[in-house]
This record gives C-alpha cells, structure tokens and sequence, in this order.
DNA sequence: ACATACATACCAACCAGTCGGTATTGTAAT
DNA sequence: ATTACAATACCGACTGGTTGGTATGTATGT
C-alpha cells in the first residue's frame, strides 16, 4: 500500500544535498550533513549512493530535473509572443530571488567552481544543467529573434548562455553583498539589454503579467 | 644585504594560494598543497599565518593587490576618451582569456561561494576584492556616462557591478564548458550592450589599440 | 526464502594545527 | 671586528579530531 514511486529516502536524501551544497558548496559538505537534514543515518545514505562523488552528480541531475520541472511550468510560457516570453523569463528570474541566498542561488554554478578541475563526472553534469537550461532559454530566443530581427549578428545559443553567465554572475555578487538586491540590479541590466537588441524600450516598465513568486525548494 | 622586504617565503606561500585555491576552491584546499607549491614546510606556514582561514583570507587581500596593479598598469588607461577606455576595459578583459582555466579565472568570485554563508571574514575580503575592482571600473562609467548620456536612467555604480556580473558568470560558464570561448562570447555581449546605452554601435569592429595580453600569474 | 531499506559500530586515512628544535639574521655592547 | 644575545624564519615529527567509507546486523515486505 505505500505508493514510494522508488524509496522517498533517496529523494530525501537529494533535497538535503541541495541545501547543503548550496550553502556551503560541494568539499565542505559532509555525508553526514546530508543524513542528519534526511533524517537518517550513513547506512541509508550508502545504500542508495556509491559515495559522496556519485551523491554529487545525482544532486546536479536531480536539480536539473527539479528546475527543468520549476521553469516549465511558469506562467510566462503562456504568453504567445516569443520576446514577451524571453522577457517574461528575465522577469521571472527576478521575481524568485526570495528569501535566503542558498534557497535562490544555483547549485550548479556553485558545484561546477569546486570540481572543473578535479571532478570530470561533477563537471559533467553541472555543464548538462546550466547548458540545458540555457538551450531552453534559447529557443524563445531563437523564435523571438526570427520574428523581430532575424538578421542580426548574434546568435540565440550566445544569448541564452549569456543570460545564464549574468544570472550565475549576479548569484556571486549577491553571495559577496549578502542579499538579492545587486542580483535584481543586474538582472534589470540584461532586460535592458533583450530590450535594446530587439528595439523594444522600455524604462522601468513593470511586467505586465504576474510573475509567480513561488519559490522551488 | 640580503633584501627580502618582508619575507619572500610568505609571498611565495600567497602566490601558491592563489593558483592552488583557484584551481580546487578554499574547503579542497590543503595547507601541505600551499607548503609544497611553495617549497616549504607547515612550520614555515603557521609561522606566517595564523591557520588556514587567516591565510585566505590574507590570499583575498594579496588577490585585490595583485590585480589592482595589474589592471592599474593596464593600457587601456592611456586612451582619453572615457568611453574608450571603458570599452579598452571590456576588450582588455577578453583579451586576457589566455591560458589555462585557473590562471584566468577569479580567486575571490570562486572563494566567495564556498564561504559566504560559514566564513564571514573571508566573505569580507571576497566582498571587497570584488567590489573595490568594480567601483574602479565605474569611476571611467560615471565619467563616460557624464560626457554622452548624463541623464539616462542607470546609474555607473550599478553598471560597474554588472561588468563584473557578467565575468563571474562568464567564468562559471568557461568552467563548466572547459574553455574560455564562451567567456569571450559572453564578453562580446557585454561590450555590445555597453555600445548601446551609449549609442555607439560598432557590430564587429576590432579594437582600435592593441591589448595587453600578459597574464599576470 | 530473499531482497530491500535502513541502523550501528567501527576503521583507516586525512589534515589542520602544535611543539620543540635549529639555522639564520639583526643588533648592540665590548 | 668580535662576541653575545635575541628575534626571526623555518623544519619535521607528532596529535587529535574529523570524515569517507565498510562490515555487520535487523526489520519489513513479498
């Protein structure tokens, strides 16, 4: 009768990997961190990961899948025209920068500054999520520039890594400032900047659709 | 006669710091790595540094000094025109993309994620590393702003932080993709979105002087 | 009976920091 | 100059706590 789709431990176990990680990155994190916040003990944990190595990248997978789930199912995708939806994305990106710093910032970007040159498998797999998501980023993109300025010189797959690099950028600067209020200033700055590349001004017009503040952890 | 200023040994142990904690982060970093990069013992090193957290800490200082010099050298500074040299910064800043990840990469963007929650001493220093270089770039962006556009609605300081928004992020990306080409890509956005707020579109055209390309580690 | 899902106890390696000792350099009185 | 003394710079063995990982046991469900 109990309906675990495959052990609630494990996922469990991942949230718990998240906040950790988040907080305090991947080396300074401790199984035993991760079992205490799961609610359980070393035992569990090695029953389920092979070690703190593969805990890490299914931590990466888990967040690209639980932010993939987040970001799709946000309200601006239902705005019909693609540069709304660009815009409605940069919008919706500063709208979640609520509450405490490890509950906004990303994972990936976090993880991937300790492990690039030590860690191939977490490198890897922090590439896979912040590339995916940038690549999703790219499409609206892709659909907004074919219809607003199709012959210009930039590429959609550069400006979907950019907003990327702007957002992992203003995560830093908040983390050294110690709140979101620098994040929410750079991310005005690369509106500003969506808005100029497709002639679209607009100073310091509020969104016009609602954007969700709910937060996904 | 022997005219060490204030001990060689401790800015050999600094340089270590540098290479060693932008390479593996500050938690993966081990004081036996920074004595054997700089060829001494532990002895030596608790004899210059209180302990680990004091010796990042002094690493952040050393990293605001080193780059502070380095971009204060910079030629970029020679060009009159405010503009210019904000735009000398950006092109100067892609054209030292050169070398390996950790030689172009930014110590206190990459310690200040695994610290700002644990360690508010070393946050501090990354915060000030971080915000002193951005404040410098600003000075040139107030005056630039002043000269061409004195009345739009942004203000130099945010900007400044943006640039440096942009660098991190475009270093997190270079990291996770194992090369500096996204950087540079990122680097180009910035510098078109700069040319915008200044109407001064240039799509594609090379820097007029040539930049430095000298790394400084 | 057997596999899954944990708990508990334990181990071996790692690592920041300590401590006594030594070599070198600087200083000042003789 | 030379001696005497002190402070600095550094060595290297040791320690104690931490931590990833293991081995074994046990309860539960099928």
């Amino acid at each position: 009768m109990n309906a675990r789709p495959k052990s609630d431990a494990r996922e469990q176990l991942l949230k718990a990997g998240l906040s950790v990680i988040r907080e305090k990155g991947y080396s300074a994190m401790r199984v035993e961190d991760i079992c205490a916040r799961a609610g359980l003990t070393k035992g569990g944990f090695f029953h389920h990961f092979k070690g703190k190595e593969d805990f890490a990248v299914a931590s990466a997978n888990y967040w690209s899948e639980i932010t993939g789930q987040f970001f799709a199912a946000a309200p601006y995708h239902q705005l019909s025209d693609p540069l709304d939806r660009v815009l409605g994305y940069i919008d919706f990106r500063k709208a979640i920068l609520k509450g405490t710093l490890p509950e906004f910032t990303c994972l990936a970007g976090t993880m991937v500054q300790e492990t690039y040159d030590t860690n191939p498998l977490i490198r890897a797999a922090c590439e896979a999520s912040i590339s995916g998501h940038a690549a999703e980023v790219a499409k609206d993109i892709a659909a907004a520039k074919e219809l607003y300025v199709a012959d210009a010189d930039w590429t959609p797959e550069s400006l979907g890594l950019y907003t990327q690099a702007v957002l992992q950028g203003a995560f830093i600067l908040a983390k050294a400032k110690q709140g979101p209020d620098v994040a929410a200033q750079c991310i005005d700055h690369l509106r500003h900047y969506v808005e100029l590349l497709f002639n679209r001004y607009s100073t310091g017009r509020p969104p016009r659709w609602q954007p969700n503040p709910t937060t996904f952890t």
